[in-house]
DNA sequence: CCAACCACTTGCAAATAACAAGTAACCGCA
DNA sequence: TGCGGTTACTTGTTATTTGCAAGTGGTTGG
């Protein structure tokens, strides 16, 4: 057989398909979120996001990311009891995609969240957002 | 309480968690990509691809795709014992958002199938890009 | 009105996720 | 140097979801 997309771990080829075997999921992508516009960076943190994922299913996310390149995990400087969680460039480079995410939940989720000062950059100025945005989260490292 | 995120009905509020509620699974972008970028319009057309979708999850996400009016169904005009798959406004806006993320795809997939002639274009101008394939996609309802 | 097609539905087994409790590394302080 | 608290997991069990195979019912063409 040539394929086996059985195991996720084949899924390439397809540009769509190769997302859902990195980010195919109800959890991935919010993690994704609390690192790329929470500012959040520890494991306990994410735990705290309201959604409640529960323990087992982070950590497994989290290895996969990382194991995917789209995190590094590294002891944290100031304590060293944590890791610090950050986002690598090919996790950086998800923004354009999160942002096009914002950009239609916005339009219709009627109990949308996002602030309207954010919406209103991201439809003036999508890619110059996307910079901004990294270059703080670079900045911050 | 004021928020029951046990109920994936109620992932509302925040954007990415809206869209998780949507289609944050394995399939459904899946779906959408077949709808999207394949042509596809029947049942037996989304069984077909080469993923492997089992008939009942199929079922499943079709109907939640319906559901969440992303997808629209009805008899199929020239052959009455099938239904057409379309999709909505709603459905066609998540264009921007499946581009992102097949470029994306692209630049980390070292097996990547995207078209250099497709990625080309969709790097030039990829609102250009978005309103063509949507125009093509209202044409050919 | 029957055979073939098409779109599902159902039942059961396997895999995954949710929940609760426990373990281990490290830090600050006595 | 050892002890209590913090942080990040791991483990075991139960609940939910998925995968697989077989079956059902509407529609068409003959």
């Amino acid at each position: 057989m040539t394929n086996d997309f059985k195991n996720i771990e084949n899924w390439q080829g397809c540009p769509v398909r190769f997302g859902m075997g990195i980010f195919g999921d109800k959890w991935t992508l919010l993690v994704i979120r609390d690192l790329m516009f929470k500012g959040k960076s520890y494991y306990g943190q994410f735990q705290d996001s309201e959604e409640g994922i529960s323990t087992n299913i982070l950590a497994d996310r989290l290895q996969k990311l990382e194991r995917n390149g789209i995190i590094d995990k590294a002891r944290d400087a100031e304590n060293g009891a944590r890791y610090i969680y950050r986002l690598t460039p090919k996790g950086l480079d998800m923004m354009p995609m999160m942002l096009a995410m914002i950009d239609w939940a916005e339009r219709y989720d009627g109990q949308t969240e996002v602030p309207p000062a954010f919406i209103k950059e991201l439809r003036r100025d999508p890619a110059g957002l996307a910079a901004r945005l990294r270059a703080e989260l670079e900045a911050g490292t």
